[in-house]
DNA sequence: TTTTTAGCTGAGTGCACAGTCACCGAAATA
DNA sequence: TATTTCGGTGACTGTGCACTCAGCTAAAAA
């Protein structure tokens, strides 16, 4: 590769790294393609010969972005003991990338549908390790026999709220490390039936 | 009242509900003022003799609106025969303004402080009531002795998820009515015990 | 060394939008 | 009837944005 393939690259590189920060800290919708390119340093115009859109960033962050993502789950779901376990893990995740993840919940219903998909996809590959062990869990009778896609549907429904409304609820900080321990618990509580229980 | 006072006020009422109408098709943020005009029949001017700029107008409507929630919510309170029944009732009126209610959800965290505040802070009303029903059931024995904060969190962020991504799962009709008994009975679940449960 | 190529530049373009204002005409008042 | 008042009008303004393109310069090729 000569200088200036090298080099193109290079600015390339800049761009996406850029953007991804610029997008965690303001959003998708709320980041100008001026600002980014401020922030890179470089000519407003570069942006354009590196992408054909500011949609077309976007695309190609979150598709890098979202492969990771994929990658930390596949090894997560083989370290876990248990599905507590696995929800503590899947949670901590979230939290080492939560202002990308609150972005992703509450922008979600605005983006261009190709972008949708793509992320609902990954989504929908995430939850069905939770099925699959929930469902697991009934069969040897460690859970309650309750419809499980619903069951995972209030989980990542809840969590998916509180991701989107994370800077109303906290000013700084983490919101997964607040809400953590009450949404582990109640799901636990949800799925089991010896704990908590009262007498009738 | 004179004939040009009845007419001005014939015309910001047209504006009202102009303007709930297009709010509840396309949503607040993607609605223009010039839109709003043209459908009501009058001109673009006419709408800031009546409201400062649209955010005021955004305001009125939902002051209005919400006003109209917290009734039905009142009525149902004192209707419902049960935590069940209640919920039931809830997303019953849920659904008769879901689109509306699928606009919030899904703009809630892009609207300005003022705005967000009035939304969460009627919202905080209906939890309360529901947070009050299952407090009364667990002293009474009927409901497990969960943290009743995160049970509520749990039912309302599902909601809330439902709603935000209504055009997602369905293309026309409503979220609500398809989820619903999903909804109730996971719910329901979670607080009691002596359902699906299984032995160990 | 001279010529060509290609990545980069940033002022410029077109567009969508919220909000303005000089003017109009019918209703109210004198 | 003559004058004033005021709700309504819509062309216009200012702003912010994504995206463009003629020109520049340094690297690559001749």
């Amino acid at each position: 590769m000569n200088k200036r393939q090298q080099q193109k690259q290079k600015t390339r590189e800049l761009i996406l790294k850029t953007a991804k920060e610029e997008f965690s800290k303001n959003g998708f919708l709320n980041t100008t393609t001026s600002q980014i390119a401020q922030s890179a340093g470089i000519a407003h115009g570069t942006l354009f010969l590196h992408f054909n859109n500011k949609n077309a960033l976007i695309v190609e962050i979150l598709d890098i972005e979202l492969d990771q993502i994929s990658a930390s789950i596949q090894k997560l779901v083989t370290e876990a003991a248990d599905l507590e376990q696995m929800l503590i893990l899947y949670l901590n995740m979230l939290q080492e990338d939560e202002e990308l993840f609150s972005v992703l919940a509450r922008e979600l219903p605005f983006y261009p549908d190709e972008l949708r998909r793509l992320i609902l996809f990954r989504d929908s590959l995430i939850r069905s390790h939770f099925h699959k062990v929930i469902q697991a869990g009934i069969k040897a009778g460690k859970y309650r026999s309750l419809h499980v896609t619903s069951a995972v549907s209030f989980l990542f429904g809840t969590i998916n709220y509180y991701l989107s409304l994370k800077n109303i609820f906290i000013t700084d900080g983490s919101v997964i490390e607040k809400f953590k321990t009450s949404i582990v618990s109640t799901f636990t509580t949800l799925i089991t039936c010896d704990q908590g229980a009262n007498n009738e």
